[in-house]
RNA sequence: UGGGGCGUCGUCAAGCGGCAAGACACAGGAUUUUGGUUCCUGCAUUCGGAGGUUCGAAUCCUCCCGCCCCAGCCA
């Protein structure tokens, strides 16, 4: 049985273990008569290549003899001649339709210090002369890259042929794209350079560290890859998808909890000021064999800023003037006073229980359609969250790039959003780091590697599907 | 007539001569102590276009059109 072996990327930097083997392979080429050493400036290099329509022209050193080839060769290893100097080149096919084929560069000397070999060398392979060779010398069955190197498989063919080396196959399929994302490497290098972003793994990032520290979990990330899929067409595939894979599988597995993003307090006046109770609240609906926790309830509590409205539609269904709501595994509250600061903000709202809805029913069965969640304002645990957009505006980062503009000219400003004051249950304190969770009616979130024993730090991963929230968008549009 | 690729729903994507899968998104409805979940329903008489072959074509042939990549001593 022959294993597979695949290989991604990076060779020049990768193929530093087997530079070697490289060299011996280029003398192999040049004893062969496929290889010589060229001394025309980059500037004439150009020029004899020619142009995409029009066939290269020879270099005036293609046919030096094998000995010069090989004793120069041997010189520009031993560091004799400077940067730029000279090149080794194969010896293929100046008039090929196929740029790649005319007598690629193989090694230019360039005294450049390796994160790997340090200051050993100082000619240094192309990645051409490196691709083919480090997946034969590792035995590889099938090298995977993008198909921008379609064109570079024929000189992949070619050097290994003449080498008669082990002769992996080269495959080529299209990269991901994702809707408001930045996917090239070297964009995102930039952002990483420029500060953009705080680093490799902020969650904003599409890097395997970024999608960890923002949540995604591996599983989530497999079945978004596996439903995305493998073709040869250059694709653009919609971030939802990779947000449903995660509510997909969060929905089954992950903790719920209440915690309030934007506190408003509201002190219920008709519950016994020194009373607390303790609700029991479903840790999974999906999940039976997660138990029930304990919630903390007295007559001071917090809720949700966006829960509350003085003049509310007809279809709010949350707290407003006169009206009543259910909160969470708790009580039926009434909303009787709304207090305001001189500048007019709600700043608290006076309310009373009905002490016959415990739990969150009536013996009457009346009807309350709205659900909200909340916080016990003596028992809630301070916690900052943050809350992540699209990196972009834009949804494709090279398509919808202006003329003169730069990707850069298109970051969304509120990408990041940190919340300070925000609070949660309880439950929560002394989270640790690594834990996906979901704040009822809010979304997921992950307790990020910030977190201390002192205060908990929130990373949203994605918000729960919002119909409300969607229609109240789309009215403000009209 | 430079060469190399790719065109199937808004987005991905199966299909490879025999009735156009599936998923996301979207739109309706039912259930619901998360405006979540779940459950129903709808969503390509047509596959870039035009011809041709065939009893039968997204699939085979011809021509045309569109998009992407290539002229670094980058990868």
């Amino acid at each position: 049985m022959q294993w597979l072996g695949f290989s991604w990327g990076d060779h020049e930097y990768y193929a530093s273990d087997y530079f070697d083997q490289l060299y011996e392979w280029a003398i192999r080429l040049i004893k062969k008569g496929k290889a010589y050493v060229c001394e025309l400036t980059p500037e004439e290099i150009r020029e004899y290549r020619g142009t995409l329509k029009e066939p290269g022209k020879e270099s005036p050193y293609r046919n030096r003899s094998i000995e010069e080839n090989l004793d120069l060769f041997e010189r520009m290893h031993a560091g004799e001649f400077p940067d730029g100097s000279k090149t080794l080149r194969a010896k293929v096919d100046m008039a090929s339709p196929n740029i790649n084929m005319r007598d690629p560069i193989m090694y230019r000397i360039l005294r450049a210090t390796h994160p790997r070999t340090g200051d050993k060398w100082c000619i240094y392979p192309m990645y051409d002369w490196a691709h083919g060779q480090s997946d034969s010398i590792e035995r590889i069955t099938h090298s995977i890259c993008t198909l921008e190197f379609e064109d570079h498989r024929p000189l992949y063919d070619w050097f290994l042929d003449e080498l008669e080396e082990y002769h992996p196959q080269q495959i080529e399929f299209a990269r991901l794209n994702l809707t408001y994302m930045v996917m090239s490497k070297r964009r995102l290098l930039r952002l990483v350079k420029e500060g953009h972003v705080r680093g490799w793994d902020d969650p904003r990032m599409p890097t395997i560290s970024g999608f960890r520290r923002k949540g995604f979990t591996p599983s989530s990330i497999r079945t978004f890859s596996e439903r995305v899929g493998v073709a040869k067409r250059n694709s653009m595939v919609d971030y939802a998808l990779l947000e449903f894979c995660l509510r997909e599988e969060l929905n089954k597995s992950a903790q719920r909890v209440m915690g309030v993003l934007h506190p408003l307090k509201v002190t219920i006046t008709n519950y016994p000021e020194d009373q607390v109770e303790e609700m029991d609240a479903i840790n999974n609906p999906e999940d039976e064999s997660m138990g029930t926790r304990k919630v903390p309830f007295c007559n001071e509590l917090y809720v949700e800023q966006t829960d509350f409205m003085e003049d509310a539609p007809k279809k709010f269904f949350r707290l407003k003037p006169g009206g009543e709501v259910r909160l969470r595994y708790a009580y039926y509250i009434t909303c009787n006073e709304v207090i305001k600061d001189d500048d007019g903000n709600v700043i608290e709202l006076k309310c009373t229980y009905d002490p016959e809805s415990k739990g969150g029913g009536t013996p009457d069965g009346r009807r309350v359609k709205g659900t909200i969640h909340w916080v016990s304002a003596r028992h809630a645990v301070p916690a900052e969250v943050r809350l992540y957009e699209h990196l972009l505006t834009i949804a494709d980062a090279a398509g919808d790039v202006e003329e003169g503009k730069d990707f850069l000219d298109y970051m969304n400003p509120n990408s990041l959003e940190v919340l300070e004051n925000a609070l949660v249950e309880p439950f929560l304190k002394n989270v640790k780091p690594g834990v996906n969770l979901q704040f009822e009616r809010h979304g997921y979130f992950y307790t990020d590697p910030d977190t201390t024993d002192d205060k908990a730090v929130f990373n949203r991963t994605t918000t729960l599907r919002d119909t409300w929230g969607k229609m109240v968008k789309q009215n403000k549009q009209h």
